[in-house]
Formats: structure tokens, C-alpha cells, sequence
DNA sequence: CTAGGGGTAAAT
DNA sequence: ATTTACCCCTAG
């Protein structure tokens, strides 16, 4: 029925994102049938793409599509609920302080209104993802994380100064751990004031290309593909060539991450709304210029 | 096939 | 209780 779980991993996810950049959104069969990616998402259907990234969406934006019936106003349920996503900001430590201790104090690291997060998921992603798969004993450290993730995408202007914040911020709420300026995925049980909530993605990527006893009912089939939707601009980009179209697409989206970052920076105590508002603009004006203007070289690459 | 509505159940 | 992954079905 339901059925047996199995977690998407960070690759998977990679895999996808860069998919629907490549071919658009809805091409779940092209996206599934280019070598690209088939290597990593041979074990999902195209339906299986379809349901990940409309949970995607519905997680990260509002409401791709699912769950068109709650609204934004989801903290503070019952006590248990709420998580301080922005702990940023209020005192701006010296950057290194090397000690391996971390105090994080058990009760409330700051008070916090914790309504405004929906929107910076995915650095968070990539970083924890470039940990996880560079798989450095001790951690590893800013600049070999920010290698990885310009190897593996594209990396905006300004990413440095993001990585850096957002390392920072990650150190501060306990979902990463430095040591020596390298940093580790914080392990379950360390560093979590009160049973907030962590990160939850270390699992060690248990899938391999054997074939698994379980789960091998009817996945696989190749065919072809007609739709897509994502945005205007990107339907646009549809008509370029495939890399002038990832290489836009890729921007636009750097971009748009960037902006997110920056207005999340700027009014932290603003809505998410208006960040996402911003956000979008951002997008859409990112994409527009690089549709008409210079063919960016950049692009997405997996192996 | 794809979008999207609906559902079950496993994890958390 | 919520989130997440998968399934199923229908309309287009």
C-alpha cells in the first residue's frame, strides 16, 4: 500500500534539480531517460520524480500544489513546534573561535520569532550534501565545501561571502560542528538544545546499483515527454539550446538563491512572504537578462 | 504521458 | 502529529 520508504539522497535530489534545470519541469521521462541522470534516479519512475518535486515545492515555496489548504502560520502548535531557524544576527562573533566546545546553552540559544524560514533550504542542502559526499575524516573545511559546490554547480558572484554566512549560521544553531576550521554534519545526539529539531541527513547513502531484494516492482520504462511549467522564464529558455538554456537556467537560479540569501540577510524580521516576493523578482529579472544578454559558459555538471 | 487530486503508511 | 515517499486514478 503505502509503501516501504525509501529516502531520497541528496544526489537523488541533485539529480532531479538539475534535471528539471536541463530539460524543464514535467519531462520527468526525459530526465529520467538521459544518462545524465540515470544514473542516479534509475531506481525512480517518472511518477516518483513528479511526487519528489512536487514535495519539494510544497516544501521550500508555499504550495506548489499539495497542501493548498494551510497557510503559512504553521509555528507554535503546541509548544513542541517551534525550531529557530534565524539565529543569525544579534552578536556578531569574531569569526574563529577554534575551541572544539560549543556551549549552546540547553534552553532557548535566542528567543526568536521563527516564523520566517521557508526559503533558505537549499545552500543549507548543498553544504551538507558536499560534507557528506567529500567524506573527509575530520570534516571538511570552507574552502574545500565551496570547491565542491562550484565543481558541482554553478556558483553565483557572491557565493563566497554566502557560504560563509551560511557555515556560520550553521555552526551557530548546531547543525554543523567546527573543529579547526573544518566542519562535520553534527551528529544526532550532540549539540541539540532541547529536542529542537537536526538535520536528520546522515544516513550513508544506502543504495547501491545491486539490486536490492526489495522494491524492484515496475520502475523503469522510457518514453517520451510533452510538458513542463516552472516559470515563464524558464519556459522561455525552452527554446534555446539545451546549454545556453542550463547555463541561463543555472543563473537565474544562482541568482534567485542569492537574492533570497541577501534579503533574508537584509530584513531578517521581515516576512518570509516578502522575501519570497523578492525573491521571485530577483528571478525573474535575472533570468530575463541573461536571456537577452551574454551566453553564460557555466554549466551544471554531474558526473 | 503529465498534472494533480486523493490516499496509505513509514519515519520523525 | 507531521513529513515524506509511494501509489492510484482521472482528465487532458
Amino acid at each position: 500500500m503505502g509503501a516501504p520508504k525509501q529516502k531520497w539522497t541528496s544526489e537523488e535530489e541533485s539529480a532531479l534539480k538539475a534535471g528539471v534545470v536541463k530539460h524543464g519541469a514535467g519531462k520527468w521521462r526525459t530526465i529520467l531517460k538521459d544518462p545524465e541522470f540515470s544514473s542516479v534516479l534509475y531506481l525512480r519512475s517518472n511518477v516518483d520524480l513528479k511526487d519528489k518535486w512536487r514535495n519539494m515545492s510544497v516544501m521550500s515555496n508555499g504550495y506548489g500544489s499539495r497542501e493548498k489548504g494551510r497557510l503559512a502560520l504553521r509555528r507554535v502548535q503546541h509548544g513542541t513546534k517551534d525550531d529557530n531557524p534565524l539565529a543569525l544576527a544579534t552578536v556578531d562573533d569574531s569569526d574563529e573561535y577554534e575551541s572544539g566546545d560549543r556551549p549552546l546553552p540547553s534552553s532557548s540559544v535566542s528567543p526568536q520569532i521563527g516564523a520566517s524560514k521557508r526559503s533558505m533550504i537549499r545552500l543549507d542542502n548543498l553544504i551538507v550534501e558536499a560534507i557528506n559526499n567529500l567524506k573527509e575524516p575530520g570534516g571538511s573545511n570552507r574552502t574545500t565545501i565551496a570547491t565542491y559546490i562550484e565543481e558541482q554547480y554553478w556558483a553565483p558572484p557572491n557565493f563566497k561571502r554566502l557560504l560563509s554566512m551560511k557555515l556560520k549560521y550553521l555552526a551557530q544553531t548546531g547543525k554543523l560542528v567546527k573543529t579547526k576550521r573544518k566542519y562535520r554534519i553534527a551528529s544526532a545526539n550532540a549539540a541539540m538544545s532541547d529536542k529542537k529539531k537536526l538535520p536528520a541527513m546522515l544516513r550513508l547513502e544506502g543504495r547501491q546499483t545491486s539490486g536490492s531484494p526489495m522494491r524492484v516492482d515496475k520502475k523503469d520504462e522510457i518514453i517520451v515527454p510533452t510538458k513542463g511549467q516552472i516559470d515563464l522564464e524558464l519556459q522561455k529558455m525552452r527554446n534555446m539550446t539545451p546549454q545556453e538554456a542550463a547555463a541561463a537556467a543555472a543563473q537565474a537560479v544562482a541568482e534567485a538563491e542569492a537574492a533570497i540569501a541577501e534579503a533574508e540577510e537584509a530584513a531578517r524580521e521581515a516576512e518570509a512572504a516578502e522575501a519570497d516576493a523578492e525573491a521571485a523578482q530577483a528571478f525573474a529579472e535575472a533570468a530575463l537578462k541573461t536571456l537577452k544578454g551574454r551566453n553564460t559558459q557555466r554549466l551544471m555538471i554531474r558526473a
